[in-house]
DNA sequence: ACTATCACG
DNA sequence: ACGTACGTGATAGTC
């Protein structure tokens, strides 16, 4: 029936039963011309040769109980009929066992089958020939997620045909996707699971195994799909092209159903499409050093998958690897260009630098980097947004254009939408090189951004790319270790409980704790008892088994987020290259991200152990530095108050020094408990003081609280005035400021909302601290990272965490790095206090700290 | 996707 | 009367 075509028959099977319940979910009057729709934007796109879409036979006892449901099926079939797309369904049997039996018929026969349904359980299906595309609610709107084999390994690490296991186990109560992938990966079956039950090393899944056996292996009967039926395609299911204009000419519902409708701003948006060698070569030429350009290089799995390149409005490229024109080519070409020309702007350069390869000083624009100055509270700097901002455009996002998919994958389906996406990004990049340094400059920001935030950049690639070692061996023995103990936990907890449950699931921790137990006091959260530390902590004293549940916690999070977790991270290199983000705080710091490098334990002994898995490379050292109460002496100098600066100038203990002159009491009598609260208030003043924050952090009522407050500003009157003028600052121009000018905006300071107020005036006392303090360690790490490079050392920068830098250093170069680490940390910033450091050394971070 | 929790400065 | 300390990111559970 297929033919004998080299070419395989693309065959679409639409789910009609599950996509109505889908569509009728969100769109309960219509969900059968939703459907119709997305049939008539696959037609469009000529990406079926064969369709058809399946119904169940019997609906009484399936899920179509509904009666509106039934009604738009109908309909769903009348107008699938009136279009002569083929309505298949055969009695005896579901619409999933229809397309399972479908697919292996056309598989066979050499098809290359798309199976379109919110049916999880054809998943199952999934192979070389067959995709199955799942409907779920993305930020666009509804997306179709499409499931190769390899998507299959990557989302559950398991064969398509297992996965029956998995849907089946997550129908018990407390068994999640993860932990049945876990099971079935150990077991491959149900059967075989059952059959090794006392394996089962958690005693809480093997209660559950045990305790609803039946009803998983019910379910796996409902998981298993019949693909005996008889019901075969045959050329009536064919779409010719007259079909298809036939079809699209007839007057039906506007398609908002998701993808393409983007084109029309082409017209006044042209971008070249090159691929072509010598058209390459011409446009590369034209890059000469008066040029200004606007470049964006799509990287992907480390290769250059297209050159999005801008020379004017009118000159926009986007260049794709073809025959000769080869991704080597273009990364050279890039590299080229891009230290040629007089000026450029890209949205990201961090992420080109593996290309472009430049170094600190280059003229280069970063528009990402700009616009995080402009505005740091926007959680995307993407080309859309920036267009939006800065260009007063309104173009289509990437998601509008081509969905989640790759740009790669979408210059393979969807060509037209991939090149205006591809084409959009250098233009942009164009258009903001015109215009953000203008606005930088009238913010008072453009000392800041090519002082700092440029160079920065260098930087933190530089961090990046060198990454930290560490030991996997260890990591894992570390992992094990933890894990005997928290199995060890979690049977003394359900002994002393009586019951065996998840520990993990606040609710049931908190059922068991306050309902169950009894135990008093239990404070409601929107969604039931709070079990957080604080709440626990206070419990201990009279309920033991509380004490073995915050052991638990501890055990569990350092397992799963530090040694499980920063195990998936190492490379072939042994080190973690994590990401250090540079627009993403409201408040000027850096974040780290894939993974974490700035909250690797360090207060707690056991939590602290993990950093002797963090080591130098061979031949190095550590040299880790820190600056001591850099935000306090930020304050004392923002603040100008002489009493805090005196303090500082004397200083071995600051918070003793503030509990002497806030009690009154002589430096060498201060106790221990003053010293505990003088440090708590200075905490509070630099988050932006309230006597209810106080009062939380230190177990003393709102009172207490706020006299000592009232005796710090009576000591530093200094600081009062500079909180309170911050306050007024931010409330009259819209934004924090910090020393080097930058900015933050509080608009809660306007809110009508008297919490949200509150809020507002926090953030205007603590942004400009945290921001100015954030800025210093920033000219501190670039003159540390530049000095290196500059006295041809081989040491580098390999984490910073906000106030501290930690270098791997070459051991001939230790005391090298010692003196010019210090020194530059010391004098990032002039200020009428000293900044103090301290530095250590040592074979891992563990014994640097 | 959202909430609760907890790791860091 | 109101009811939170400032700034982050990862994980697990729940819906």
């Amino acid at each position: 029936m297929m033919g004998e075509q080299m070419n395989r028959k693309r065959i679409v099977l639409i789910d009609g039963n599950s996509m109505i319940a889908n569509a009728f979910y969100g769109m309960p009057s219509n969900a059968a011309d939703a459907v119709i729709r997305l049939i008539k934007g696959i037609l469009e796109r000529r990406e079926a040769d064969y369709l058809a879409i399946t119904f169940s036979a019997e609906d009484g006892g399936g899920t179509l109980t509904e009666k509106a449901l039934l009604q738009q099926k109908e309909r769903l079939k009348e107008l699938s009929d009136s279009l002569s797309i083929s309505v298949l369904s055969e009695k005896g049997y579901e619409s999933a066992e229809l397309l399972a039996s479908l697919a292996k018929s056309c598989e066979t026969e050499g098809g290359d089958i798309q199976i379109i349904s919110e049916d999880k359980r054809l998943l199952q299906l999934v192979r070389d020939h067959v995709t199955v595309h799942i409907p779920s609610m993305g930020e666009e709107g509804l997306v179709l997620k499409s499931y190769s084999p390899a998507d299959i390994e990557g989302e559950f690490g398991l064969e398509p045909v297992k996965l029956k296991g998995v849907f089946s186990l997550t129908k018990a109560n407390g068994i999640g996707e993860k932990t049945a992938c876990q099971l079935i990966k150990q077991y491959e079956s149900i059967k075989n699971l059952f059959d090794h039950l006392e394996e089962v090393e958690s005693l809480r899944i093997k209660e559950i195994l045990k305790a609803t056996e039946k009803e998983i292996k019910e379910e796996e009967k409902r998981n298993t799909l019949r693909d005996d039926c008889s019901l075969r395609l045959d050329d009536s299911n064919s779409i010719s092209e007259a079909e298809i204009r036939q079809i699209m000419d007839m007057d039906f519902v506007p398609a908002d159903f998701p993808d393409e409708e983007n084109q029309e701003s082409l017209e006044d948006f042209p971008v070249h499409l090159v691929t072509d060698f010598s058209e390459a070569e011409t446009i590369f030429s034209k890059c000469l050093p008066d040029s200004r350009l606007g470049l964006h290089l799509v990287i992907e799995d480390k290769a250059i998958t297209a050159l999005s390149l801008c020379l004017g409005q009118a000159q926009c490229y986007c260049i794709i690897p073809q025959g000769f024109l080869t991704s080597e080519y273009l990364a050279g070409k890039a590299e080229e260009i891009s230290k040629k020309a007089g000026h450029v702007t890209v949205l990201d350069l961090k992420s080109q630098l593996p290309f472009l390869k430049l170094e600190a000083g280059s003229p280069v624009f970063d528009a990402g980097v700009a616009a995080y100055l402009l505005n740091p509270l926007k959680d995307s700097y993407a080309y859309y947004d920036l267009a939006a901002d800065y260009l007063d455009m309104t173009i289509p996002s990437r998601a509008d254009l081509i969905g989640k998919s790759s740009i790669g994958r979408a210059l393979e389906e969807k060509r037209d939408a991939a090149v205006s996406c591809i084409g959009y990004m250098s233009y942009v990049a164009y258009r903001c090189g015109e215009v953000l340094p203008e606005e930088l400059k009238k913010n008072g920001m453009d000392t800041l951004f090519y002082e700092i935030e440029l160079p920065l950049i260098y930087s933190l690639y530089s961090m990046e790319s060198a990454g930290i070692k560490v030991e996997r061996d260890r990591l894992k023995e570390y992992g094990d270790r933890l894990k005997v103990r928290i199995m060890e936990l979690e049977q003394k907890i359900y002994e002393e409980t009586g019951e065996t449950f998840n520990i993990n699931s606040p609710k049931q921790l908190g059922e068991i704790l306050f309902d169950h137990m009894k135990i008093p006091g239990g404070k409601k959260t929107k969604t039931g008892y709070s079990t957080a530390a604080d709440v626990l902590e206070k419990l201990a004293p009279d309920y033991p088994v509380v004490n073995l549940i915050l052991d638990y916690r501890q055990l569990t999070k350092l397992k799963s987020t530090y040694a499980d977790g920063l195990a998936a991270y190492i490379g072939p290199d042994e080190r973690i290259h994590g990401t250090f983000n540079q627009t993403i705080t409201a408040t000027g710091r850096i974040s780290s991200t894939e993974p974490n490098l700035q909250n690797i334990p360090v207060r707690m002994e056991l939590g602290r152990e993990i950093r002797k898995v963090f080591v130098p490379k061979e031949g190095c050292v550590f040299v880790d530095a820190d600056y001591s109460q850099i935000e306090l002496r930020v304050l004392a100098h923002m603040s100008g108050d002489q009493r805090l600066i005196n303090a500082y100038k004397q200083a071995e203990d600051i918070h003793a020094i503030t509990a002497s002159e806030v009690f009154h009491v002589p430096l060498n009598e201060v106790t221990s408990l003053q010293r505990r609260n003088a440090k708590a208030v200075n905490f509070g003043i630099v988050y932006g003081i309230s006597s209810f924050g106080l009062s939380e952090g230190l177990s003393i009522t709102r009172k207490e609280a706020s006299e000592y407050i009232e005796k710090y500003f009576e000591t530093y009157p200094g600081v009062k005035k500079f909180l309170d003028g911050l306050v007024a600052e931010a409330k009259e121009k819209g934004y924090a400021v910090s020393m080097f000018g930058r900015r933050r905006p509080v608009p809660e300071l306007k809110s009508s909302n008297f919490m949200q107020r509150n809020f507002g005036e926090r953030v205007a006392m603590n942004s400009p601290i945290q921001g100015t303090a954030a800025d210093i360690m920033k000219i501190a790490m670039i003159r540390v990272d530049q000095a290196l490079k500059k006295q041809g050392l081989k040491s580098r920068i390999v984490l910073q965490i906000h106030d501290e830098l930690l270098i791997e250093t070459y051991r001939d170069e230790l005391e090298q790095v010692k003196e010019l680490l210090t020194e530059e940390m010391k004098h990032a910033a002039d200020l009428l206090v000293s900044l103090e450091v301290e530095a250590n050394v040592g074979e891992s971070w563990f014994d640097a700290k």
